[in-house]
DNA sequence: GTCTATACTCAGATAGAC
DNA sequence: GTCTATCTGAGTATAGAC
């Protein structure tokens, strides 16, 4: 495993530094989050902190790595559509989370930035496992047998990114509530 | 008017200069969108630049307000729903201008940001102008009367958003059709 | 493998001349 | 209104200590 031998100091430097950029993050937000700033919190150089992530952005897409391999173990056994409203719950007790996911997700429209690839299969993944629980619902007769699970799956990660962003702005609305909502009306 | 006298050149001025940085967005993703760059598209210097705009954050935000308002008035006189699909529809014509919303919503977050107070005075408008069409929508039997309207403006605001970000990972989305099949789940 | 010091390049912004 | 020159701070490449 990773965890032993010599390096077992790096696997926990690395994930001390995650936990540092995202402390930052939800402090003074993504722009005042630099690299030099995020390093004094874990408690060592720039380019200390480069040795381990190669870059500022890759360093923040294992953030949102660790954080989607934490949700998917986490609610392995829970049915996908309560899990997904229980994910989005969650995300609002984590701002920084929140904000780091709407800011890479908006860079990585260019093809060339670190997070592109990692949004497209991510994007394909949870479209993968949405696909067969969104059958599975339509013949148990939750969902409306009459609707794609295709479109249900794409818009309701609309939803949630959406209700994401307006409520970056104005953290008074409640996106899980609303996304609940939203789920009510694909019942027949 | 602002178009007579002395300021005339300024003003023609400020516009040639959102044009060159809707522009080089397009192109080049807002990353690789420097002032440098915009700059020399539009034929003058960086510090000529930021002389209209104080700041690059400011003069993107210039080109956001200067689409609502074409938007506005555009479609002033079509129903609220349709010109809400209509907008969104026509977003996929002009990429550039996407990337650029997404981004700096992701960056409004911060009450810092100059673009805080657009969105979130934007959001308000928004919802101040959909609510009396979609309670007349109820009472006209277009929209089921058991939802909520604020409920229904900050969802398809939602959606639409969300949809643009998925658009932009993946062009082949039909963003138009998606929402559109949304709005005809709000039908009794 | 882990990490620092240094330095390079580029960014946005500012001061003041014209 | 626009420039040149300059400032400050960002990300990060490099060389090398341990």
């Amino acid at each position: 495993m990773a965890q032993r031998g010599a390096y077992a100091k790096g696997v926990a430097k690395r994930e001390e530094i995650l936990e540092a950029a995202l402390a930052v993050v939800a402090e003074h937000g993504y722009r005042k989050a630099s690299v030099r700033e995020i390093a004094e919190t874990a408690g060592l150089s720039p380019a200390g902190l480069l040795h381990y992530f190669g870059s500022k952005e890759e360093m923040f897409v294992a953030i949102l790595e660790a954080r989607d391999q934490r949700d998917l173990r986490e609610y392995a056994e829970s049915d996908f559509i309560s899990a997904f409203v229980d994910v989005v719950r969650h995300n609002a007790a984590v701002p920084g989370l929140v904000h780091l996911y709407a800011r890479l997700a908006a860079d990585a429209a260019d093809p060339e930035h670190p997070a592109h690839d990692f949004f497209r299969q991510r994007t394909a993944q949870l479209e993968a496992i949405a696909r067969g629980e969104i059958v599975a619902a339509q013949q148990a007769g939750t969902i409306r047998a009459d609707l794609d699970p295709a479109w249900v799956m794409r818009t309701a990660h609309a939803v949630a990114d959406g209700l994401q962003s307006a409520w970056m702005l104005d953290p008074t609305i409640d996106m899980a509530a609303d996304l609940e909502q939203f789920l009510n009306l694909l019942r027949p």
